[in-house]
DNA sequence: TTTTCACCTGACATAAATGACAATTATTCC
DNA sequence: GGAATAATTGTCATTTATGTCAGGTGAAAA
């Protein structure tokens, strides 16, 4: 379900701190590609249009618009868990950070916006439902996949499910299965 | 999306009393970061890139530029108590969040920035002295101020201090003195 | 539907870019 | 301390992209 973003001639200007008239001459001399609707000639951008333009061009990009996000997310407390899950995604090319507790996590999960949240449900001092209901009640991270690895009892995954988790993985777990899943999940 | 200021050159001037011509110069040298536009070339200024600018170099931030934040975020689990910071800190007019533990507390201080934390130390699952920590090792939030009120030993106060603390508030606390802190740190 | 709002166009005003040179300020060396 | 040197900033003139305004119309919201 891939949402095509468009954009008006205002909304571009706004990104990139000019006036609409502006964006309408780079469009007019052909710096940048939109296409006419057909009444009044409203002008529409494509997302991916206005990021190739704005990259052209060495301007910042809007995290809201880049969406080639590889950004993924371990919770988990265990060092040599959390390493081993690591170097599975990154081996994969996958972008990861590691949060240890609930503090870290939460700064983490707000400042990446990561496609993807390995999410251990038994940490000390944090609830992963808490978590989970948490990336579920907010509409940034309405695209977030949350994948549970967890040692938890069969009752709690259900739970965790329950609760808005993309899927699951019991402990211990094969690295192939890891990443299957992983994958399947970010290609939804 | 972000609604961002962004300057020109010429405002940019304005602002620290120079001409345009040499705050081009700061961007050529790489001392100003600034993004140019494909038409001639015309300089844009992120406004906090702006404002990073001038604290980077002790120039007087103006106070339209200088985001007149009166967030406060209050960190603390007991909900009789944080209702009571709570209602003390709105009634002076100040934005006030409260995180009860170090999740919530992580998500809200990424996205709100706020301009002043109250802390409590002793948190079930949460060590204040690593919030602490946290805060005064990232740059984004070098201008928070964070008033530690907590009913932690004498030592574990001194400790918060030495970790960053701008100021200590034992409870049990006087809400004049409380406020009295908070404003005092904040004119700062 | 009606109303509001955002966008389009064209003409004009504004202000930013550039390059060269002058003026000012800081630094170094004796 | 004072002079020579270097670095930074200001000034000027020209070019032209960008901003602004007004009048109009479709698009979207209520």
């Amino acid at each position: 379900m891939t949402e095509l973003r468009v954009l008006t001639t205002g909304e571009a200007a706004k990104y990139c701190g000019v006036t609409f008239r502006t964006v309408i001459r780079w469009i007019e001399r052909g710096r940048l590609k939109a296409y006419k609707l057909p009444g009044r000639g409203d002008h529409r951008i494509r997302a991916d249009d206005f990021v190739a333009f704005l990259r052209e061009n060495q301007m910042p990009v809007p995290g809201d618009l880049a969406d080639d996000n590889r950004m993924i997310l371990v919770i988990e407390d265990q060092p040599e868990m959390a390493a081993a899950i690591r170097r599975v995604l990154k081996r994969a090319g996958y972008d990861v950070e590691v949060a240890a507790d609930g503090f870290v996590a939460g700064t983490l999960l707000s400042q990446l916006k990561p496609c993807l949240i390995t999410l251990d449900l038994k940490m000390p001092g944090i609830d992963g439902h808490q978590v989970l209901t948490y990336v579920r009640e907010h509409e940034e991270h309405a695209q977030s996949k949350v994948l549970v690895i967890s040692a938890e009892t069969p009752e709690g995954l259900e739970r965790a499910l329950q609760n808005g988790a993309n899927d699951i993985l019991p402990k211990p777990f094969d690295n192939n299965e890891l990443l299957a899943k992983v994958e399947r999940l970010i290609a939804e």
